[in-house]
DNA sequence: GAATCACTCCAAAGCGCTTTGGATACGTCA
DNA sequence: TGACGTATCCAAAGCGCTTTGGAGTGATTC
């Protein structure tokens, strides 16, 4: 153990490098310059109780009193240590953000990144920490009992979520606080939520197509048993049954949407006979791969083929500058990432409030990537 | 509070859904089904040591009791309460990831998402959590402080890493375990870090293309005061030298990596008298940039324009399937936050095992983006 | 002058776990 | 038989914080 006189320094400020740590195995175990409450509080000459108070807002201790300790705080650089603070409060001050892994493909959704970093600035901001699990989805029930009874989270954002999720009434079961991306059809019981219209948005963008005089109109979508996806092939097809216009499965395909993805299968339907004149995307990624194999086939963009796509507006892949290279629904995956974190530490501050609801409308933008149907 | 006798099924197994929950407010706050290390004692009349030694793998428990407890705690679903392991014991079994944002240009680059997710995995088979924080560049200092007060991280990944860094020695200096995700060229002081060979990857990018024939070779790079960048010009121009060629200022931009960039950096250049036959990017985006400008310019790729570009291998942007469409210098950074995470995780088992660093080379991989200089 | 009140402050219990420093029981050996 | 290990187990003291239930001062009121 570190031996030493109290703080040598009556006077003056003691600065945080000269404390004396005697107690406290872990504050030593990396030599660190730490002090605790205690320490904080023997200092001041007050106690604990009056410091915490003091620090925390309450109001039964003098103004002249806070703001000496908070002076002091400041100046020792006082923190206090989350762990003990959660043990004690029973809050964690944490969000967590668990993310399902297909072990049958498992990629790294893009927008997984934006959407974190949204609700990380809210996080930030509420004095919250965010906790990010990856977990093979066959365990993801698992995981979800494992945080709930490990306790180091207030509250879950649900990702990803599947026609009629179970994870839903999991979590309710359970009892933690969860807000989920997307919505899931099926699930009967009420939840919070935040989404786009994608339904909405995928039957405006094919109409606009249908108005241009398409007919022959391919659909290159995500994964349909993944909820957004359904519902973006559900607006699809409607738009086309509103216009009399004949579903046909051969211009449908269901994919992760990566760029080979729009690529293959633009370059397949291209090849064909009756080959479609429009496509309508899932992702800018994908409509990045279908322009590549509009180009390799001698056709030029908005003339012999139109392309429009859904857009998250990820800040790598903007979507052009002043004019747009894609027709696109624009909705900002970061804003609902910042939405939701929102939310949720609402849901968390008022839990009996009950379930919260957000539907976001998709902007559409007209870019070069869309021109009347050749006649 | 919830009264009731205590455990009502004598002989049977007693399922959690049965427990009475007599104690702790934070037990109750969410009707939560959960045991803790009492509570699971108590049903077993056992001392709460013998069933965390039991638990924890100690010796001084026999067989048959260790078997008992394990029996009940899996029965019971008991989980320890991290927050409480984490005051006992001084770690914090989480791993804190950094990530500085410019509050100039606050892109989310998809390279993140992707190491994370490298990471990600690799703490999960080690059991630890991982805690992500994003804070504007000017405010990282402070924020280490605070997380090595508020003692949630047992270790930090640095991102990002420009030249000179000061969060390095830092980060020394606080004595908080840390890896670095690259390397920082002029910090002269041992650190751990895992690193691409990007001065040696983007010297033979360019060697290839001067072997082609290229005489006039654009770099469009990251922003150079990120260490990566920096290198990675430098491999650039010394390719050049080497082959006697001049290194030219207006062949050479530097800024976020985004497919915009990409676009109107070879816009502007193409549309030169003596315009570049040949680029080296930074990003497969801004590759996809170049080349959308490109075929605008209504030039071929690979015959009249070639671009070799690094590849960080991201799942939703491929590079091709069988033949890859550029040619790249590719390393999974995906794999690289896996190395990194293990390395971090076993620097923090052996603290006084001293730094350990690891350079990964890229793989020089030809595609269909790459041919002859035209003469 | 006693009772009341507002204002400050504090001692100590508790959050759920680990770990120290025994205690107990049972064999073993001289 | 007593001494000594050895194998099991336990009570209690932390870890650093919050929070309950007062306690002590003056000032105010009747």
């Amino acid at each position: 153990m570190l031996l030493c006189s109290k703080f040598t320094r009556a006077k003056g400020l003691l600065q945080a490098t000269d404390l004396c740590l005697t107690e406290g195995e872990n504050s030593k175990r990396f030599g660190q310059i730490t002090v605790n409450l205690k320490q904080l509080s023997k200092h001041l000459k007050l106690s604990q109780t009056t410091v915490s108070r003091a620090l925390n807002g309450y109001p039964e201790v003098s103004e002249h009193t806070r703001n000496r300790i908070l002076k002091a705080a400041q100046d020792l650089n006082y923190r206090p240590n989350t762990r003990a603070k959660g043990l004690a409060t029973g809050r964690a001050l944490a969000i967590g953000h668990v993310i399902p892994v297909s072990n049958q493909h498992e990629m790294v959704n893009p927008v997984f990144g934006d959407f974190i970093a949204g609700a990380g600035d809210s996080y930030a901001r509420a004095g919250y920490d965010m906790i990010l699990t990856r977990v093979p989805d066959n365990e993801v029930s698992r995981v979800y009992h494992d945080i709930k009874a490990r306790g180091n989270v207030d509250g879950i954002i649900v990702h990803g979520p599947v026609i009629n999720d179970p994870r839903i009434s999991l979590l309710s079961r359970i009892g933690l606080p969860f807000v989920v991306h997307g919505r899931s059809t099926d699930v009967n019981q009420p939840y919070s939520w935040i989404d786009v219209n994608n339904r909405g948005a995928f039957e405006r963008g094919t109409q606009l197509l249908i108005e241009l005089g398409h007919r022959r109109i391919a659909l290159l979508n995500g994964l349909e048993h993944m909820d957004f996806a359904f519902r973006r092939r559900t607006g699809y097809e409607n738009a086309l049954r509103n216009n009399a216009l004949s579903v046909e499965p051969d211009l449908m395909r269901s994919e992760e949407m990566t760029e080979i993805f729009g690529y293959r299968s633009a370059r397949d339907m291209l090849d064909r006979e009756d080959r479609p004149t429009a496509f309508v995307c899932s992702s800018i990624i994908t409509a990045m791969g279908v322009r590549r194999a509009v180009h390799e086939a001698g056709l030029v963009l908005a003339r012999d083929v139109s392309i429009v796509t859904h857009d998250d507006a990820l800040s790598y892949l903007e979507n052009g500058d002043d004019v747009p290279i894609f027709t696109a629904l624009r909705s900002s995956v970061r804003s609902a990432g910042s939405l939701a974190a929102d939310m949720l530490l609402s849901l968390i501050a008022a839990p009996q409030s009950g379930p919260r609801t957000r539907l976001l409308e998709a902007e559409l933008i007209i870019g070069r990537s869309t021109g009347p149907a050749a006649t």
